[in-house]
DNA sequence: TATAAATACAACCATTTGGTTGTGCAAATT
DNA sequence: AATTTGCACAACCAAATGGTTGTATTTATA
């Protein structure tokens, strides 16, 4: 199994879509992060590292507090994929009903 | 660990992504969907259960054969979630340099 | 200076994931 | 009737996932 670090992977997890909604308002530190998140400082950090490796967030050191940043450009990515697929399968029709018909006959 | 079971999860391997655009144009038995996908049968009828659970295919049982249907409305879930996030993040600015402007006062 | 706060790093853990092979069975085909 | 085809089910596997605790380090603050 390959380490997948890419936006689909990022949004998997809810725990990081709740951090990257968190993250979209504005950049926050770490503990803005985990208040209320219900999970460790170092569960969050571990979502951080995904997320950073992913290319979803940015770093800032900041005397001893990091902040983060949401980067939401990938997320292009997964709409257009999304509209891709939604597009062919609104083209779709009667294939299997045309199947169907054709197995009928033999 | 729970063994999530939506959208997200589904759309999350790229196998699984391939299997989804391949079923766009129409329905499918495992057979044609096996055919160049590099991997084994089982292996596409693991992500074929994982699919069916989340919701996005249809498994219609005709003689031996198994027809997939996708099922791609749900994929408008991933959709809003992202615009929601994008909407968000487009009124972000200036948080983080007010931040730092606050904190240089300090 | 002593202490508290913010974080980093490592080890550990159970479960999930994404595959594989191997076996067996039902449905078509020859 | 024998064979092939399509599939289901199970066992197995290494690696990834999503957490945890425990310890150390650096940076502010009282």
């Amino acid at each position: 199994m390959i380490e997948r670090r890419d936006v689909y992977q990022a949004i998997a997890d809810p725990t990081r879509r709740m951090i990257i909604q968190k993250l979209s308002g504005g950049a926050l530190n770490i503990g803005q992060i985990v208040e209320d998140s219900g999970i460790t400082r170092q569960g969050i950090a571990k979502h951080l590292k995904v997320l950073n490796e992913c290319g979803m967030i940015t770093l800032t050191q900041k005397g001893r507090e990091q902040f983060c940043e949401a980067r939401l450009d990938q997320l292009d990515e997964v709409v257009d994929w999304v509209n891709q697929s939604r597009k062919l399968w609104g083209q779709r029709f009667e294939k299997l009903d045309k199947f169907l018909a054709e197995t009928k006959k033999l």
